[in-house]
DNA sequence: TTTTGTATACGAATTGTTTCGTAATCAAAT
DNA sequence: ATTTGATTACGAAACAATTCGTATACAAAA
């Protein structure tokens, strides 16, 4: 096989993304601590995760120091695209739309954030 | 491990419910033969996918003839609200509204999409 | 210098997904 | 009855993702 899509990263390695994207520079450690919060994982599968990222080119990593800092090499607005149009092909058949609705039906969204949203269909439409 | 998540199915499962959502009953040669006009996969693949998915719960079929007739056991709307909200949390922090403008932004929804948005919102806030 | 603590490196085990070769079964055609 | 074709069953291989034990390196403290 050839280097994965860096576009397409496994649900523990976007985990990590979003801290590095939140953050910027992290050392494996913080990254670490933040995952703890919310899932239980040693610190050696964090080290490694982000080891096989930087082979993948998910992130690169500055090792001019024995305390090593990753920083995120993906870009955030790219990758939630790429994964927003593959659930719209891959689930919704295609249709923006039904993933809109289905989105806003349950997950209750507040009166803040559909308005905000009908802003930006308006502005959509004016272009 | 014990059952897996039912609303959680793998792509290639997905691909076969969404025929089976449309389709209503199916052989696993049907199901085979619309695969195989997007994809490569051989007839044996798809079948023990079936038997697979059979196992899993996520699928149920009808055995008592020689050829099995297989019906999707979970529900498209639940499974597609399922997949929608862990992308919200795990990719968007939890902003439908984030998810939703990322949808319209780049996927291109035509006019018509965008119109059916608003009245979708329209009811949604008067209610 | 020795000890201790914190890092990274490496390799292996485990689990899950996908793919497919081969065998067995059965029904229809010959 | 035999052959042929289509089906399911079974098992294994290939690949990918996740997890972690252990080794090693290094720097700071004693």
């Amino acid at each position: 096989m050839s280097a994965a899509n860096p576009l397409k990263p496994t649900e523990s390695e976007l985990e990590i993304l979003q801290i590095l994207w939140e953050k910027g520079n992290c050392t494996v450690r913080e990254v670490h601590e933040i995952l703890e919060k919310n899932k239980e994982a040693g610190y050696t599968t964090t080290l490694k995760l982000m080891q096989i990222m930087s082979e993948k080119g998910l992130v690169i990593r500055d090792t001019s120091s024995k305390t090593h800092i990753y920083k995120a090499l993906v870009n955030q607005q790219k990758t939630e695209q790429h994964l927003v149009n593959k659930m719209i092909d891959n689930v919704f058949n295609g249709s923006a739309a039904r993933l809109v609705m289905q989105a806003l039906g349950n997950h209750s969204a507040s009166q803040d954030e559909i308005d905000s949203i009908k802003k930006y269909l308006d502005d959509l439409s004016n272009k």
